[in-house]
RNA sequence: GGGCGAGUGGCGGAAUUGGCAGACGCGCUGGCUUCAGGUGCCAGUGGCCGCAAGGUCGUGGGGGUUCAAGUCCCCCCUCGCCCACCA
């Protein structure tokens, strides 16, 4: 067999009637599970509100809060790869009880979201049948595993109570702005008193008007506090998928220009929709990712994302308009601008089109149009038409068209040929570039091509001939009568040119990202309402009161995407909701008078419920606010000055890396601004879990057959007579390589899952699934059983005798290597180590009465790892109460010393010999045992030592001449 | 193309961070138990030479530092992940 299911063990008769089976397992999993349920072992006590009670007993105790990345209750229902995580943190987290922490931990389900509703549009089931569906299923195989839970802390994002306060976050966010003064958010009735009182005028770019605020009217001054907003509707170019019939952010669309779910095509089309002002928040997200403990990978990843750059704005003069401006990382290099390209989509682009093209033009950069218009349309038109996946298979060669119009380089006083180029993205800094060839290698290629002059403003050393040259150096060809750069070093001489350019008001320093802001509608049945209407007269959003909330999801006949009125794709989509027509009309008084108003009929991207889940956890049954302030400043507060808070532990895949990860700090930071919270940050340390990955077989016609139907013989892979080829993979449906929880908890018990789980490598790594290699912590638990009871009798087996030192010693060794392991999540170590001990004294007492006291603190290690079976032993020893907060065991010091030990004697660096010294013995004595050694003595005979190294305790070391 | 990470027996992985490479487990080999198969138990198991004692090679490849390198430094190869015309 070469991954099937092993059968179980079989009943026969000669199996021993008290050995640990699955059978037994099985009975004494559900037992226990029955117990902790019925006992409440599990539920941990907030400070305050109703879930207080008896927390006085533990008001003393360190808290901890332990989190896991919440599923998606997919109706496949679980395979063993989905546990790893969750095994992992219960282990930790009943280990971290044990050593007295008040430790926090429970899991919920991230419920709203693609899949139910698909299914929804083939059956016509509504998503929150089968979503209940899904997460009964899901409920019953995780609890079968034993999982150290606080069951009434599990919410669902799509229970009603639940998103009512995902809705009232969206309303603060609405109700934010941000003051980049006092650089956090504040309230936006602050704003409005301020901009009342002329003590603040509105933000740049967020007044169309013009006129000072006095003079606007009541729905002018509404569209200025619109653009502050942090949440806010904006039309723009935005991603459309008409796969998924709706909008998606940029982190869910591929480089390839698909969707990162369901890898359907990707287009750019302007639409009015939802954003969230993220990018106001970029340099804090960026900054604190220093506070967090998380993997420098992940780290990097935000940071890549977010993307800073530092430069400046320069704005080159054109004939008879306002300028183009530009950002650039290298303001130093502005004299060896030697043309300019704009995005194709750049607003100054029509504008700045010539009637006619000059004299003399060069004729390749007309694109062979007999005006700049035409070739512009013609340029625009292909642009539009390629998809990303075609312009990278086009391998970057540049393209471009002249527009007829040269700007001024503000440094040479030249005129400058300015372009259109797809090169040129018109979503990054200004959309429109300086272009110097001399030092940049995209431009050194569109300049060759379309023939244009390349000056070299930095002196490339040797080797740089007929290419740009991009690092540092001295300033060359840069100086006209008021500045001269020459000479200076890039950071030099940028930050002189920025000097300049600020004087003669030409530029400025400034700073750019990458990140945009947050694009936040969904044209989907399935997510969040907004609490959002539209009033009927100046079509402009207000917020629904708090009094509304939950804006709870209508009935509609069709849970079909998006639709087009008139069938014209090119009309704004109408989702689903927008189908509920008495739904979507609703009469009410905002305080403008009774009017009919439209409801918001987008809804929120399914990122929106995983935003502060974390949070609820906390306060979960709290319909007074979202979570008590007191409850959160105990479980994520900040513990020392400087501190961000959060969760303790967060643990999950790396694939959230910017999203999830991203969005949910961004909303913790705006719940943080408004004082809502006292945590800056909302997980204080991540850590990624790897991934378990399975063999999967492909026949000769590349289709996947059932992995557990193949064979292993004759060196080959065999499905029935078909050879067949083994590749690895995700665990899953589409590799037809799943293996469920619930085969193992029938042929092995989940205490055997959960070890064999934690056994194969660290839990930061991925591994391989092996379900023959599973028998392996089995035979553990057997032998560890078997120490304690008789098979046969279900007798008791161990004795009153005291251990001896020999035993001790491997016990309280054992102990240091398990909590070590422990702590650093390496719970395989734990596991080896555990393994050790239990041979140790399955070879000292082969025919029982394993002592009592090294018996007791065995089971205790094993706790965390195999909590069912730990549990059964410590109460078949005589305790009648529940191993949960039984104080985890102590290494003894005194036992971790040996009195003599023995070390390596090396002859040039290989081992000769081994002798035995006392622990404490010097280097002259170790070195004098080891001389008198007689085997090293014979190999030292007639040769000249030229050195001795004595590394007490390690080993000694002969050097020869 | 750029960035990050990783390469240790047939396999998953250990190695107190520069100090006995291969802990622990799977698999494999032999034995016990059994009518038999399986389960369970015991022993062996990095390669090569050797009956053995022992020798020798060995942590992707090559070089270096060191008494000593899986671990540190340089070059190269392979794989994985992320980003990818970001001015």
């Amino acid at each position: 067999m070469a991954d099937a299911a092993p059968p179980p063990t079989p009943p026969t008769d000669d199996t021993p009637p008290h050995r640990y089976t699955a059978a037994l397992a099985g009975r004494i999993e559900t037992a226990w599970q029955d117990r902790w349920e019925r006992e409440g072992t599990f539920l941990t006590p907030n400070p305050v509100g109703d879930l207080s009670v008896g927390f006085d007993k533990v008001a003393d105790a360190p808290k901890l809060y332990v989190l896991d990345m919440f599923p998606y209750p997919s109706g496949a229902g679980l395979h063993v790869g989905h546990p790893l995580g969750y095994i992992g943190t219960d282990v930790y987290a009943r280990y971290q009880r044990m050593t007295g922490h008040n430790v926090i931990h429970t899991i919920g389900y991230d419920a709203f979201g693609l899949p139910a509703e698909q299914y929804a549009v083939q059956t016509g089931q509504h998503p929150r049948v089968t979503t209940d569906s899904n997460i009964a299923t899901m409920r019953r195989q995780l609890r079968r595993l034993g999982l150290a839970h606080d069951p009434r802390r599990s919410i669902s994002t799509i229970d009603e109570g639940y998103y009512r306060w995902t809705q009232w976050i969206f309303l603060q966010i609405f109700n934010a702005w941000y003051d980049t003064d006092a650089d956090r958010a504040r309230p936006v009735a602050d704003l409005v008193a301020e901009l009342e009182a002329g003590s603040r005028q509105p933000g740049e770019g967020t007044n169309p008007t013009g006129r000072p605020w006095a003079e606007l009217s009541a729905t002018e001054r509404r569209v200025v506090v619109d653009n502050h907003r942090l949440a806010y509707v904006d039309e723009a170019p935005v991603n459309w998928c008409p796969g998924l019939g709706t909008v998606l952010a940029n982190e869910e669309v591929t480089a390839d220009g698909r969707s990162d779910r369901g890898n359907f095509p990707v287009f750019r089309r302007p639409l009015k929709q939802w954003k969230m002002r993220i990018t106001a928040y970029a340099d804090r997200l960026l900054a604190d990712l220093d506070r967090l403990d998380w993997p420098e990978a992940i780290k990097l990843m935000q940071r890549n994302w977010i993307g800073r750059s530092e430069g400046a704005r320069i704005t080159f003069p054109v004939p008879g308009g306002p300028g183009i401006e530009v950002f650039t990382t290298r303001p130093d290099t502005t004299f060896g601008a030697t043309y300019m390209v704009l995005a194709p989509e750049h607003p100054l682009v029509d504008q700045l089109t010539a009637a006619d093209w000059p004299d003399g033009v060069t004729p390749s950069w007309t694109g062979g149009h007999g005006t700049p218009a035409a070739a512009v349309a013609a340029y625009r038109r292909q642009a539009a038409g390629r998809s990303d996946v075609e312009r990278q298979a086009e391998s970057r060669a540049k393209t471009g068209v002249f527009l007829g119009t040269h700007a001024t380089n503000p440094a040479t006083g030249e005129p400058i040929p300015v372009f259109i180029a797809d090169y040129v993205l018109t979503g990054y800094g200004t959309g429109a570039i300086m272009a110097v060839p001399g030092q940049d290698e995209r431009d050194w290629e569109f300049a060759e091509t379309f023939d244009l002059p390349i000056v070299r403003t930095v002196q490339p050393p040797e080797g740089f001939e007929g290419k740009a040259y991009v690092g540092e150096g001295p300033a060359v060809n840069s100086a006209n009568d008021e500045i001269s750069l020459d000479g200076l070093a890039v950071e030099e001489a940028k930050h002189a040119i920025i000097g300049w350019l600020e004087a003669k008001g030409l530029g400025t320093g400034t700073v750019t990202t990458k990140l945009r802001d947050w694009l936040f509608s969904r044209q989907r049945f399935w997510g969040e309402p907004f609490p959002i209407v539209y009033d009927p007269d100046d079509g402009l959003p207000r917020a629904l009161p708090e009094s509304h909330l939950p804006v709870v999801l209508p009935h509609v006949e069709d849970y079909a995407p998006a639709t087009f009125a008139d069938d014209d794709e090119t009309s704004e989509p109408l989702p689903p909701l927008a189908r509920a027509t008495e739904w979507v009309d609703v009469t009410l008084d905002l305080g403008e008078g009774t009017k009919t108003y439209r409801r918001e009929t987008n809804t929120m991207p399914q990122w929106a419920g995983s935003c502060w889940y974390e949070l609820r956890y906390l306060d979960p049954d709290n319909d007074k606010t979202f979570v008590d302030p007191e409850n959160e400043r105990y479980w994520m507060g900040p513990r020392f000055p400087g501190d961000p808070g959060g969760v303790d532990l967060y643990v999950g895949g790396a694939e959230h890396a910017v999203l999830h990860l991203l969005y949910a700090r961004f909303w913790h930071k705006v719940l943080y601004d408004l004082g809502h919270v006292s945590s800056a940050e909302p997980y204080r340390r991540l850590f990624n879990q790897g991934m378990i990955q399975a063999a999967a077989y492909k026949d000769a016609r590349q289709l996947y057959v059932e992995a557990a139907e193949v064979e292993e013989r004759e060196g080959g892979f065999w499905h029935g007579d078909q050879p067949v080829t083994r590749v690895f993979g995700k665990m899953g449906k589409s590799l037809r390589n799943s293996v469920t929880p619930d085969e193992m908890y029938e042929s092995y018990g989940a205490d055997t899952l959960r070890l064999y789980e934690m056994f194969t490598g660290p839990l930061d790594q991925s591994r391989p699934w092996e379900t023959k290699a599973v028998v392996g912590v089995y035979r553990l638990l057997q032998r560890i059983w078997r120490n304690v009871i008789d098979e046969d009798t279900g007798e008791v087996t161990v004795s009153g005798d005291s251990a001896d030192d020999d035993t001790l010693r491997v016990l309280h060794r054992t102990v240091e290597a398990v909590r070590d392991g422990m702590e650093n999540m390496r719970f395989n170590v734990s596991i080896a180590k555990i393994t050790e001990l239990n041979n140790h004294l399955t070879a000292r007492y082969p025919s029982g009465g394993v002592p009592r006291s090294v018996v007791g603190p065995l089971v205790l290690l094993l706790a965390p790892l195999a909590p069912h079976v730990a549990e059964e032993l410590w109460s078949r020893l005589g305790h009648p109460d529940s191993l949960a907060t039984e104080p985890f065991p102590e290494a003894d010091p005194a036992y971790l010393v040996d009195e003599t030990i023995e070390i390596p004697v090396q002859i040039d660096g290989k081992v000769r010999g081994r002798v035995v010294v006392p622990a404490g013995a010097d280097a002259a004595a170790v070195e004098a045992t080891a001389r008198a050694d007689e085997r090293v003595a014979a190999l030292l005979e007639g040769r000249t030592v030229r050195k001795v190294v004595v590394v007490p305790g390690r080993l000694v070391n002969f050097v020869l001449g």
